[in-house]
DNA sequence: AATACTTTGTACTGATTGTAACAATCTATT
DNA sequence: AATAGATTGTTACAATCAGTACAAAGTATT
């Protein structure tokens, strides 16, 4: 069973989030390996090339479907297309970013995003100094004061969070409230998300906290981040605690 | 024994990433309540008031040593004082910022950083029209071939990587050559690390694909993130694969 | 001073995660 | 067609991690 159109599967449940990181992972060496124009590629030679293994590779992707051909392994352009699939990829999804500051910015500017999937299509702030103005020759900036019509109007799924962490909490209600159900979030605080919903925070402070440990910590002696660096919002062991 | 001036402690290696992660949050947390004026704590009142679990607030802190007082809690001054050493931020990191693209300014501008522990003292990028001007009448930026003799005469000892993906190893070997062993990495590759070097991943793409995951799969009933999702370079089980 | 009460530090248990090993199954070759 | 070779999908195992339970050790009270 080689072809991209399976329907897709089972028990997508019980997956940890630490399987659907390394998706990512997977996705991004097929897209290199797409380019190179590989047809086809083993686990083995995957896991030699990207510094992963070979059975997690497998296991991985057994949770999701039989992708695979025995003998012969993945096809590249087949198995990419199945995880764009399973990664929700296959569709755009509309995008705002809350809180021109400097990272809002940067974040509205960058270009490092899958554009064919997300779409940065609305920027908010509430400093009437900003609202009207264009980041960079782009989005016009609205004021927070719209935020919930727009999210409707313009079917926004995924909201980015780059405000103070005082307000943080108060914006993510008003998302929340507008139905959205996917927030990234950059302010370094706990919001708390109810079932439905998922937040991913990304906390700038604590990776440059973490970098700090290992220069004071006595011994520090080999230690060596692999791929596994990739997967940063492990954790996440059960929901309620 | 509540003194913060007591000696490190013992076998700091075997310490897990997920727990020193978990600091940085304790750290935050009193933070917080050092500010509302609050002078002990005991680890369930800490973790009802932030959504942890007691023992294992009292789990993470017992490698380090002992420093609560049964029956009492934990003085938050003494605690905070002693986090701040552990975690290497008594002490000042001079950080240098490689790649002005949008991302790399605002992180040159960002003030969510513990401005006490870390100082941004260079910017670097490769571009003429960009060398020589000042990101935001701050920094001047430096040209990339200054790299090396920069970071020796500045002392600096964290770098972050803000650089495209195709040349994020090349300014990361440059970076090591010097002597940086931390290194936070904003470019979608991985970085080979060497032992003795520790690299810090944040992947944006990774974050949001996350969430794609998260709206596409078929049953997406309750997740509910805690503060769990501050843990974010979880994975990391050994160093070679 | 002795007892009751509180909270820590830790041993134990259960769950999760990652790695190794192997049987099943495909291709290629004789 | 049958055999050899290769690689997947899966099972079994080992290591790591989080949560529960409890003894140890302090404070407050009588």
């Amino acid at each position: 069973m080689t072809e991209a159109n399976r329907p897709l599967p089972m028990k997508t449940d019980k997956i940890s989030e630490l399987t659907t990181n390394r998706l990512s992972v997977y996705l991004r060496c097929l897209n290199e390996l797409s380019a190179s124009g590989v047809e086809t590629v083993s686990s083995q030679s995957m896991a030699e090339q990207f510094n992963l293994n070979s059975a997690q590779i497998r296991k991985d992707l057994a949770y999701f479907g039989e992708f695979g051909v025995r003998g012969v392994g993945y096809y590249v352009d087949d198995l990419r297309q199945n995880l764009l699939k399973i990664l929700g990829l296959t569709q755009r999804h509309n995008v705002a970013i809350v809180g021109m500051g400097n990272l809002g910015l940067a974040l509205a500017n960058y270009h490092g995003f899958n554009r064919q999937s997300f779409e940065i299509v609305a920027l908010f702030d509430d400093d009437p100094a900003k609202i009207g103005t264009h980041a960079r020759s782009r989005q016009e900036i609205l004021s927070i004061d719209a935020l919930q019509v727009v999210i409707r109007e313009k079917e926004i799924d995924i909201v980015i969070i780059a405000v103070p962490a005082a307000v943080a909490e108060r914006v993510f209600e008003k998302v929340v409230e507008a139905g959205v159900r996917a927030v990234l979030n950059f302010a370094p605080v706990h919001l708390h998300a109810k079932p439905g919903t998922k937040v991913k925070t990304v906390d700038l402070t604590i990776s440059l906290e973490s970098l700090s440990y290992f220069l004071a910590k006595p011994k520090s002696d080999s230690v060596n981040v692999d791929y596994s660096d990739f997967l940063h919002v492990e954790g996440e062991r059960n929901g309620t605690p």
